[in-house]
DNA sequence: AATGTGACGTGAC
DNA sequence: GGTCACGCCACAT
């Protein structure tokens, strides 16, 4: 028995691809919505498997990308409108751009 | 089996 | 706001 079946796995990535432009979620949000146990499995999913998909709308909850992605993810998200003060993306407070996924 | 590593989160201070 | 410790969990050595 797998510790992460396909079908979380496809989960994941059908939750990330429905982040619209303009938006980002964290780590935490996705794991929850797609029903994994902890949010470092979001991490590991991105990790070995976001070559297909809008990795760069997914970020940490203090709204700081990895230092090994920083520079990549923040220009990614300027092209799409996402402003990022001190290299922090806003995540609280009325202009926040944070994705809220609804389950319907 | 044990230890290390990481695209994380939360709570304490 | 920041740092630190700890919990978390899959994977690699």
């Amino acid at each position: 028995m797998p510790a992460v079946t396909d079908e979380q796995v496809e989960r994941v990535r059908a939750l990330v691809a429905s982040i619209p432009p303009g938006r980002v979620a964290t780590y935490g949000d996705i794991a929850s919505a797609a029903g994994l146990s902890s949010p470092r499995i979001t991490g590991w999913i991105m990790r070995t498997d976001s070559s297909d998909l809008p990795w760069h709308r997914v970020i940490s909850a203090s709204g700081r990308p990895a230092e090994h992605l920083r520079t990549r993810q923040l220009e990614l998200l300027r092209a799409e409108g996402v402003l990022a003060s001190d290299g922090r993306v806003r995540l609280t407070g009325p202009d926040s751009v944070r994705h809220v996924f609804d389950l319907a």
